[in-house]
DNA sequence: ATAACTTGCAACCAAATGGTTGTAGATTCC
DNA sequence: GGAATCTACAACCATTTGGTTGCAAGTTAT
């Protein structure tokens, strides 16, 4: 199971427009901040902060090479959403599964 | 493809822990707002406002019955969300794959 | 008919969000 | 050593969010 914390930190980095590009972007290839911001109309600060969202939420990790700061996606955070989708598409299934039970079981003796 | 503005409403109302219960509860079956209310701390304007942060990212439909409005979950929303996921995952697999290829493919006469 | 229940919505408030500019500390280049 | 680059972070601002209470209107039960 996923903690709620996480899933809340998760789904609201996924939000975002921008933070969605980020996403992508580094998950294509390692790329500076500053590499990153230069393809956003928004200023320097307001990307570093896009990232720093993603960072919190695990969507994204940065190592330091010389003076820049390279963002790279971790796919396993990717595969934490999903299964809290997955989590919460399985209540939905299993209801479904129980009233076809339901329509299709043959009635047995020792249940009337 | 799913349009951005139809993902942020997606992802936004999922980052919320009252309303991914919202969503499992209505999961499990039918409820009216009344009754999905009566399981929060919260006021009923509250509980009423994230059925509408749900409804309009279209995870919940409402059909009235006689004075009460009957919450239902839409698996069909939960499979966009993970389609939009799936998407970013392919972006990184697509590159896995390629950085694979690269040390894997033997070199051709023609690649020289 | 009247009371009780259910819903929708407005007005209000505090806190969080997403943007800005400015400043300061490392690191690299010349 | 000094200039340029890259990052981090604070302070500030407007808007959105998540909560509240109060009120009006439709539906059901007595």
């Amino acid at each position: 199971m996923v903690v709620d914390s996480e899933v809340d930190r998760l789904f609201h980095a996924l939000a975002d427009p921008t933070r969605r590009d980020v996403l992508r972007r580094s998950a294509e290839g390692e790329l500076s901040v500053s590499r990153l911001a230069d393809g956003y109309e928004m200023s320097f600060a307001a990307v570093q902060k896009h990232v720093a969202v993603l960072e919190r939420a695990g969507l994204v990790t940065k190592t330091r090479r010389g003076r820049e700061q390279l963002v790279r996606t971790d796919p396993a955070a990717l595969r934490r959403a999903r299964q809290a989708l997955d989590e919460l598409e399985a209540v939905w299934r299993d209801r479904v599964d129980r009233m076809t039970d339901l329509l299709t079981t043959p009635i047995q003796e020792e249940d009337r």
